[in-house]
DNA sequence: CCGTGTATAATTGTATACAATAATACAAGA
DNA sequence: TCTTGTATTATTGTATACAATTATACACGG
């Protein structure tokens, strides 16, 4: 495995990151670095480095007066689908003639994943394999623009899409829909990949914007 | 005016990113914050907090050698172009019904520079002009998903911008184009602005993908 | 000539001290 | 009571010192 040592800013921006977009922190709170330093127990430098990187995904807001969360709000959500609808087949398409035969077996080892703990229903992994199989596509695409661009606002909605990964009947459609995907890019078939992926980000969609 | 004091960090990361994205330093190159140190005279500290922003970007990487400078490949090119040709029409169509009437002014206010820039032959200030009405659009769009996604990805785009706006009928055609999606917008009408768009990146396609 | 080990130098990572600015509390006067 | 001025505090911005890791140069042995 990877025993490559990570930078405390990297883990400082990791943590902060989640928290802010799990809605651990909550919209209009505001945090100061002297606080930070307590809680995480790292100087401040680390910690600005981190708070530059959060500040650039427009998810915090510093000020003289201290650090604002921003977060995700539903009208955010609204336009990451709106974007995700229209790039993600896009991705299923590319993905369909770039990946390696190595990431098209990793995508299916996730929606096995994915099948277990739907039976299991264990939300929590199933919100976990779903993030992976979306970051794994986006990594098959072999597109850096691709990539950069999606990440992020897969990240975002993921506070919203923990209801959703909770119903039952909408998970296993959810692995279903994965399945029409990967089966489409098994088959190298772009235009298929991508009418897939559009039926899966629109069925999402649907159970997440309210 | 706006007086308020920006700080090193942003200072150097403006200067950073526009050297890189026009291609001052080459793509390959190491950069070393000692270097910076002494190029830019101000302290690690700041220097540093504009890294991570730019590695967030990544447009460079940072490893125990140094700063490799990563750029934008003419493969970033043609996936950005991929990306605008879906998501610019569906900013400009919300720009019709968004857009407040102030917005619209400065738009048209944009136009009109550029058709002056046109006539002088002047290609810095046509460019210049072009980023300004992109970047208006994307505000008027109201959102902040659609303004920090494709900010970005339009400033990636600027080396290869050059030839194009120095191309005569291209420049020219260009701001028709920018006045036949304005006017669209002027009439509140989302999908002509959205069509209007449409043409509009993909004419700007044809002339900087190769 | 080539490889290998070691000392040195170069580079990033982290903590801390100091500076500057802005927010806040509070007292004094009308 | 309200306003205003001021002192204090809180907060971010910047520079620098120190630590740790890694790259590099070079000598030595085969």
């Amino acid at each position: 495995m990877n025993h490559k040592t990570v930078s405390l800013a990297d883990q400082v921006f990791e943590r902060l990151e989640s928290d802010i977009l799990l809605g651990k922190y909550p919209r209009g709170a505001y945090l100061t670095e002297l606080a930070l330093v307590e809680d995480l127990g790292v100087s401040r430098t680390p910690i600005r480095e981190a708070l530059r990187r959060l500040e650039q995904e427009h998810i915090i807001e510093v000020s003289s007066r201290g650090i604002l969360v921003l977060g995700v709000t539903s009208e955010d959500l609204a336009d990451i689908y709106a974007m995700r609808l229209e790039v993600e087949p896009m991705v299923a398409a590319r993905a369909a003639t770039a990946a390696t035969d190595e990431e098209i077996a990793e995508l299916r080892e996730t929606i096995e994943l994915q099948r277990y703990y739907v039976s299991r229903h264990d939300s929590d992994h199933i919100k976990y394999m779903d993030s992976c199989f979306h970051e794994l596509l986006y990594r098959a695409s072999h597109s850096t623009v691709f990539f950069d661009t999606l990440l992020p606002l897969h990240k975002k909605v993921q506070k919203y899409r923990k209801a959703s990964v909770e119903n039952e009947s909408r998970a296993d459609r959810s692995m279903t829909e994965h399945s029409a995907i990967l089966a489409a890019i098994e088959k190298r078939d772009p235009a298929a990949a991508a009418a897939a992926m559009r039926v899966h980000v629109e069925n999402a969609k649907k159970h997440i914007v309210k």
